[in-house]
DNA sequence: GAGTATTCGTCAAAAGTTTGACAGTTAGAG
DNA sequence: CTCTAACTGTCAAACTTTTGACGAATACTC
């Protein structure tokens, strides 16, 4: 945090301040937000708020997003329950499976729903995204059907590729990739 | 899949096919390969099992690796639960939490530990790699623990930065980010 | 008010990555 | 056996990202 002087009221962050949380240069700090409409001030650095708002902008974080899980397994119901994405403007609107056991599970203020009515949730609710959390043969089929739905971008946390359209964008979340990368580098480091 | 031709039992992979799967182009796949001390056969492409011997190799896949998780909150439990991790040779030995609710309940086969036992069932079971499930003010006091019990590598699930010796390694997770970063990719197309 | 210490914006050099081109090799067809 | 097509390995060019340097601006001290 930006050490408040006696008389200024300013809040802020310096590029130094910022490079050191992000493990980066001071200069490719500035450089980055040299590329948006938004400038910091000699001597005093980067002033809050509008930091915050070019983030918000970029990001869309203004825009409150409309989200389905796809997948009612550990993985699915434990996203459906996680406080962090409500607390960042993605709401999550339903929750959908195959798997008749698991049908009617409630799971936080939802029930667990048949694939078939994905098509009505996503029209009736505006849903933008889909959060594919099904086992790997499954991934591609769940991702097609959300697209014909209207979904216009896929979290996809599954350990396959998919493949989509042009018009949509998928990121692969690639939880199980993160740990064999992670063994690559504490069996080279040392 | 390499289409065998009738009389040869040659079964891999070219820089073309693997490029297309990978959305790469086929020169970056064989520049890629050329660092490592593997080749690939004219006319014929990468060998499956040499191709698959030098990935495991490259990631240490054939080291079983002992790993615990920390919060058992629903993203902790599912992880513990996640049948990806023991199959890919990440053998989950232990769950921790704080929280006197969760002590002792039964997540698949482990039983929710208290955090002080952390540091005897890192050690007595060799644990190589923490989780760090908990919430994001909680992340760094976890990792140090973990860090002072032995653990090597640290998976970070919680939304905020870990400060490491540079003898661990720490990947983030960054689920979150991951759709805010496909709400701009979103936003932006089209 | 001058001098000093910060901090920004910008630019060009350095470093890193991706691509396209092409010579060389091999399998299979004729 | 020769020809062709399908590959690889490699290299230099194109592109991208990161870094270091420096002038300009501003706040604070004396």
């Amino acid at each position: 945090m930006y050490r408040l002087s006696a008389c200024s009221r300013f809040s802020g962050f310096s590029s130094n301040e910022l490079a050191e949380h992000l493990d980066l240069t001071s200069s490719t700090v500035r450089q980055d937000f040299s590329y948006f409409d938004f400038s910091g001030i000699s001597k005093r650095g980067y002033e809050a708020i509008g930091l915050q708002n070019m983030l918000i902008n970029i990001l869309g974080v203004d825009t409150a997003w409309q989200v389905v899980v796809v997948g009612a397994g550990n993985l699915g119901r434990a996203l459906a329950l996680h406080e962090e994405f409500p607390r960042r403007g993605f709401n999550i609107v339903g929750i959908f499976d195959t798997d008749p056991v698991k049908l009617g599970m409630q799971i936080g203020s939802l029930k667990v729903k048949p694939m078939r009515e994905l098509p009505t949730v996503v029209g009736q609710q505006s849903v933008n995204m889909g959060i594919v959390a099904v086992p790997a043969l499954a991934a591609q089929r769940v991702a097609d059907l959300l697209i014909v739905a209207g979904v216009r971008g896929l979290l996809n946390m599954a350990l396959t590729h998919i493949v989509v359209p042009e018009t949509v964008s998928v990121i692969d979340s690639r939880i199980v990739a993160s740990l064999l990368e992670l063994s690559h580098s504490v069996s080279f480091s040392r």
